[in-house]
DNA sequence: CCAGGATGCGCGTCGGTGTGCCCAAGGAGA
DNA sequence: TCTCCTTGGGCACACCGACGCGCATCCTGG
């Protein structure tokens, strides 16, 4: 199925605001009430559209520091992977974790109030995890690009 | 303003679901309609809740390949810093950007169709970004954990 | 020329939303 | 201890808008 630019600027404007009516995005991207519908439900029906989400303001709930966690285990076995994985999953703070190439094993992002609240962290979430060798921690001292979707996406007009 | 667990839970499902209704919230949550719609108002007014934004399946488009690139400038000038900020914002596959602590200057996560697409990103991306002294791409393999929101936050009850 | 897909218009129904009012609980002060 | 006041909740209602349907139209490709 190929998107032509109506359907990426109906996308575009619900990544903005999921909760537009059919007739407010049909304003927007130059259709009737009706041809937007059906281009709606086909996007979620498709599965282009995942789901429809709150964005939060973390820093609200003082979530301020984001902190680069680079961990390498102490054996690449399959064993090693699922168990550190397993126990990863349920760590609080952790909002993301990539199993990585490189020297690297994993690296983690993880969310805290500040720098001594990142030392708990560190306590009670990282030190427990199985299995590893290393941990380094980079704290990030701003965040320049935050993007839910990349603009690529929305760039290829077809139709 | 403190939160109590009912705000909580309604933050919890609209972070699934951000066009639930507030009789579907309210019977979820275990309030009256009215109820709701006043705290769910007041989460908005007081910017707890950034914004209701459609999450789009990546895959769907093509977009499979993480790559973590680190990157270090010649110089941590303030006018250094500023040239490659304003240019990286522009990037179209880079979905986030770090300026760190420790040796590495910056980390972007960039998206790609595949390793040959992020060939290209480097060349026609990544290569241009000025001030750049040296870059270093690592392939994610896996995503373990992808949350929008840490678990840490829907834990804190009170009230 | 024809057929299929997509669009736009109009309509009716349904549901959500917002308001006003009353009630219950808790805290402060006399 | 009694009372007042504030805060949050629930109920009922009315209005408005969204949503989905049917049908006519248009455009394109065969």
């Amino acid at each position: 199925m190929a998107l032509d630019r109506k359907d990426l600027a109906i996308l575009a404007e619900l990544t903005t605001n999921a909760r537009a009516s059919h007739t407010e995005l049909a304003n927007k991207v130059g259709l009737s009430s009706t041809a937007l519908a059906r281009r709606q439900k086909a996007l979620e029906d498709d599965g282009y559209i995942q789901a429809y989400q709150a964005a939060l303001d973390l820093a609200q709930f003082g979530l301020t520091t984001t902190v680069l966690v680079r961990i390498a285990l102490e054996s690449q076995s399959d064993e090693a992977l699922k168990a550190f994985e397993a126990e990863v999953v349920k760590c609080p703070s952790v909002v993301r974790c990539f199993l990585m190439s490189g020297t690297d094993d994993y690296i983690l992002i993880v969310l805290a109030r500040d720098i001594q609240d990142f030392e708990r962290i560190h306590r009670t979430e990282l030190s427990r995890l199985p299995r590893v060798a290393r941990v380094q921690s980079s704290f990030a001292l701003r965040e320049v690009v935050n993007r839910a979707v990349p603009t690529v996406v929305f760039g290829e007009a077809k139709r």
